[in-house]
DNA sequence: GTCTATAGCTCGATAGAC
DNA sequence: GTCTATCGAGCTATAGAC
């Protein structure tokens, strides 16, 4: 049984996640996560309390996430774009949400988008041992995601979209690719 | 000069950009564009109106942008890459604006951004004739662009995040690897 | 620990003077 | 064409019953 306080949690993003911050009120959140305005403000005292704790959720996944890119360059590489293009689990829900708030406004998600982002980056340049590697890994991946997570949310309005990605045999070849420019 | 109603999509523009669509109230943009709110309300009507309004204008940029990238496969690489590194322009600005439009709901937005993501893909493959390569194009400029715009926003706050955007010297190492890529 | 009720504020939009 | 004044809706947060 998930915690009350989990359970809003996950309301929370997911309302920030679909409708945006604009339409993410204390109601709503209550709404989904099956509580009333009540409950909620005893759990979190404020609205910016609600926030707080979901960055603070998301730095905890975030050092997973890091932690689970060490290995040599071919299982970094291969995690981290694979990684990249995976939508809708605990992470990504987790990113979208915090990033939305970031864009609008809240400071703290902005530095635990970007120590993340370092995180990997580190990482990525470690285990390659190559800047140019490293960066172009790392872009492949931001690519990939900002593509795969705008064309899954509006996929629905857009079946089309979904030639924006690159398939899976092209994924294989851009692994290879960077894989390849580490041998030369 | 600038017409009143130029000077107030601007300031919507702005203000999306900078505190959000949360804090954008039709206040906050009467104030930056230097009007009141009866005189914003004049020529919008509404907010709805004000918002499409943008995306309008956005529209247009992106057909402009999108009929530049038209050439031979090294200048149509090279200039999307280039253009994916630079913010702070016009089509930048409307493009961060009307993204967030989209993450907060506006299906109008979301269409053009879709629009324009497309009609970017189109004109890569078309030049360089390499799905493959059209695809990495397309996510390496989409990972710079995400890179640096966000690096962009936090870097009053975070010196240090300017190492996770590539150098000038990387940028056509990338290049290089991609034209290459279609030599082989 | 969760609820209802409501106070107090801010927003979008309207009305009407100039 | 631009302004001030104001209404009604919807929001966060508080108070207090259970």
């Amino acid at each position: 049984m998930t915690s009350a306080r989990e359970k809003i949690l996950d309301a929370y993003e997911e309302s920030l996640t679909t409708v945006g911050v604009a339409a993410t009120t204390l109601d709503a959140v209550a709404r989904i996560a099956g509580v009333s305005k009540g409950g909620l403000i005893y759990h979190f005292p404020s609205k910016e309390a609600l926030a707080d704790a979901l960055i603070e959720r998301f730095t905890g996944m975030a050092r997973t996430s890091a932690d689970q890119l060490q290995g040599d360059a071919a299982t970094t590489v291969r995690h981290f774009i694979e990684m990249s293009s995976s939508v809708g689990d605990e992470l990504d829900t987790a990113w979208l949400a915090v990033m939305n708030l970031s864009r609008n406004g809240n400071q703290s998600a902005t530095r635990a988008v970007l120590e993340l982002e370092r995180s990997w980056h580190d990482a990525i340049l470690e285990s390659t041992g190559s800047p140019l590697v490293a960066h172009m890994t790392k872009l492949l991946g931001d690519g990939l995601y900002h593509s795969t997570s705008f064309v899954s949310e509006s996929r629905e309005s857009l079946p089309e979209a979904a030639k924006l990605l690159p398939s899976d045999g092209e994924r294989e070849a851009i692994i290879r690719t960077l894989l390849d420019l580490l041998d030369e």
